[in-house]
DNA sequence: ACATGACTAAACATAG
DNA sequence: GCTATGTTTAGTCATG
């Protein structure tokens, strides 16, 4: 929280020198949090403006009655009282009084005020009609500007913005000019006010803000406002660089002249110079949608006004535009509101950069193209780190010598060209080594390690799948969709350096995943064995039952099978998908009596792989049949293991191998549990029975 | 806490 | 006897 609150502080350190200035915008973006940073809370600020701005308002009412009331005292009765002098001139000081004061000044109050007053009535007088000078002066100009706004208001709304850029622009420069002169007018009535303070007309209160330092009439937040626009543009519009981020708010500022040279910008905002006002919205996300939706505004939805905290029910949109232009004009209570949506979106914005910065160094450790779209890195090295770890630190200490290029420091995937791990690669990675929710497993696409093929072969990162999953890859890639157990050592080798050491580690994993996995299955000829792999068995990710004996248990779909084809009993793999083709395949090998099916052509098809393996086995099984009493009834002693002889692994029926009609795994002559020349035919093993 | 899967290690068996 | 291959089991760890 200290590291990141630093870098904050400093920027607002460096916005409080620029704050003011129209150069920087993420200077200008720290000028919000100036005020927090000198202690000054937005709602003190909230309080203090809307206090003076009552006060005005209310002293400019008091001022234009009094003055009525003069006159028409005057008319009315010119003698009436002897002191009607001495009032004439006081008339004029509540004004200025009124403004610090926020009750609406009695006569009665500002009788005392007269007898307090020390100027001569020649003084008052002048002061008087300076007063008036002023006062009248600005509500032309105010009324002239509201005009302005409300023209230009019903231009835009008529108009798509583009369509008459000069009138637009010529609006806006009216406004504009008169922005400047409503501005002159509050300086002069801000000097007006300094001179009644130093002539002794005027007393600040304690604990009440020093009033030139306040804005004196609505449309009058200078350069609070003018900072307060700016950070709302630059945070949006960063892009647009210099000069747009001034446009809006010069209508509103003294900066005008001097920090806004780009004048024609600022007509591209409507809705600012709509209403004349600030708006918490990105200018052009708002005049685009003001475009695109003549009828929609973001302050505007199902009727109600969206502005903070209002929620004002506005029938239309004319209303709307209308409520907002009252409601929500520019004055110190919009403004301190806009305060805070900004302080809103800053935080949510601070939030979202500190996150993106998380997010850049993820990748940028895990040598992720920062161009990947996708925003959830997980490289697949990062997988193999996380689901790895243990095994990986585990091994590697034992059985691994830590090389340079640990998981966690990959160095090859970035230089290997197109093989650099992405993430989309993660999408449809196979089963790598955690637990899924659900049992199945998800198959290693040939290109999720063809994708990071280079990478694995160079650097010596354990990849995060299972032995299994590599293991069926490996059968899968090869041309008949089997291999001897070296070939699938040499595969692993091969394509992972990782895999170049610790042999007996790796390898007795292999084994044990080959013996242990239901999927693999071992055939031999007279070459020797090979496994191969049955996918759909894999995706069932079941393994051979550890702790219960393999014996075979049938079930009723087991017997339905045998009655249909007594062929079948043997090697039946679970895919149902093979059945038929199996079923049909083997009743024509039979009646052709074609001995040697086990070609690799029929092996590359794993399908026909089991179905020569269900063929051969059956065979083998006639001619164990035939050599009952041979103890040692392993493939190799077969009479016909020179021939093709088939180890296929057997185990008890689950509930869910009942699903399948051919979902029978059967013998293993190899087994012990069949060395004794089990004939499971005659002596079904239940599994109950174990 | 428990169940389960993946993995490792080891023991054992068998064949060459 | 050695090695390769294959099976089985026990234990650990991570994960749900």
């Amino acid at each position: 929280m200290m590291q990141e609150s630093g870098p904050e502080a400093k920027s607002n350190g460096s916005a409080i020198q620029n704050g003011s200035s129209s150069g920087n915008h993420l200077l200008e973006c720290g000028s919000l949090r100036e005020g927090r940073s000198n202690g000054e809370t937005p709602a003190v600020d909230v309080g203090a403006a809307d206090l003076a701005h009552a006060q005005q308002q209310q002293a400019l009412q008091v001022a234009r009655q009094l003055l009525l009331q003069q006159q028409q005292q005057q008319q009315v009765s010119g003698l009436k009282s002897p002191k009607r002098n001495d009032k004439q001139p006081a008339l004029q000081v509540p004004v200025s009084v009124a403004m610090m004061t926020p009750q609406v000044i009695t006569p009665q109050q500002m009788q005392q005020i007269l007898q307090q007053q020390v100027l001569s009535p020649q003084q008052l007088q002048v002061l008087l009609q300076q007063q008036q000078a002023l006062m009248l002066q600005q509500q032309q100009l105010q009324e002239f500007y509201k005009k302005q706004q409300e023209q230009l208001q019903l231009q835009l709304l008529q108009q798509h913005a583009g369509k008459q850029p000069k009138e637009q622009q010529q609006v806006a420069t009216q406004q504009l000019a008169f922005q400047q002169q409503l501005l002159q007018m509050q300086q002069l009535q801000q000097q007006h006010v300094l001179s009644l303070q130093r002539q002794g007309l005027l007393t600040i209160q304690p604990g009440q803000p020093a009033l030139p330092l306040q804005p004196l009439a609505q449309g009058m937040i200078p350069t609070e406002l003018q900072q307060l626009w700016k950070e709302v543009t630059s945070g949006h519009t960063a892009e647009e660089t210099t000069g747009n981020n001034h446009s809006s708010l010069d209508l509103t500022t003294t900066c005008v002249s001097s920090s806004a040279p780009s004048k024609t910008s600022l007509i591209m905002n409507p809705h600012a110079s709509t209403n004349g006002q600030l708006s918490v919205h990105t200018p052009k996300r708002e005049s685009l949608s003001h475009e695109e939706h003549p009828h929609s505004h973001p302050l505007y939805g199902h009727g109600v006004c969206k502005w903070p905290g209002c929620e004002a029910v506005c029938e239309d949109f004319q209303s709307f535009l209308k409520h907002l232009n009252s409601e929500h004009a520019l004055d110190d209570r919009s403004t301190a509101q806009c305060r805070v949506q900004m302080q809103v979106v800053q935080q949510l914005e601070l939030q979202l950069a500190k996150d993106k910065e998380r997010l850049q160094a993820m990748m940028t450790h895990l040598h992720v193209k920062s161009t990947e779209p996708k925003a959830t890195p997980q490289p697949l090295n990062l997988v193999s780190s996380v689901t790895l770890s243990k095994s990986a630190s585990e091994a590697s200490p034992q059985s691994l010598p830590h090389t340079p290029t640990t998981p966690t420091a990959p160095i090859t995937p970035v230089t290997q060209g197109p093989s650099v791990i992405t993430t989309t690669s993660m999408h449809t990675v196979g089963p790598i080594r955690r637990r899924y929710s659900d049992k199945y497993n998800v198959p290693i696409s040939s290109a999720d390690i063809a994708q990071n093929q280079e990478f694995y072969k160079n650097a010596e990162v354990r990849p995060p799948f299972t032995y299994a999953s590599l293991i069926r890859q490996a059968i899968l890639e090869s041309p008949e969709k089997q291999l001897t157990l070296n070939e699938i050592y040499n595969w692993f080798t091969r394509m992972f350096a990782y895999f170049r050491r610790n042999a007996a580690t790796w390898k007795g994993a292999i084994r044990t995943n080959l013996s242990l996995h239901k999927c693999f299955i071992r055939v031999e000829d007279e070459f020797g064995s090979f496994w191969t792999v049955d996918d759909e068995e894999f995706k069932r990710g079941r393994h051979i039952q550890r702790g219960r004996p393999r014996k075979y248990c049938p079930d009723e779909n087991f017997d339905e099978l045998v009655a249909h084809n007594p062929s079948l009993i043997k090697n039946m793999q679970s895919s149902h998908a093979y059945c038929t083709p199996l079923n049909a395949a083997l009743q024509a090998s039979m009646a052709d009596n074609s001995i040697p099916l086990y070609t690799t052509a029929s092996m590359g098809n794993p399908a026909l792989g089991n179905l020569a393996s269900a063929i051969r086995e059956e065979l083998n099984g006639a001619m164990e049949h035939t050599n009952s009493n041979e103890s040692g009834s392993s493939p190799g002693r077969s009479p016909l293991q020179a021939l093709h002889p088939v180890h296929v692994k057997e185990e008890p029926l689950d509930p869910e191998e009942a699903e399948g009609p051919l979902s029978l795994v059967t013998t293993a002559n190899h087994s012990p549990d069949f060395d004794h020349d089990r004939d499971y035919e005659d002596e079904p093993v239940n599994e109950d029975m174990e």
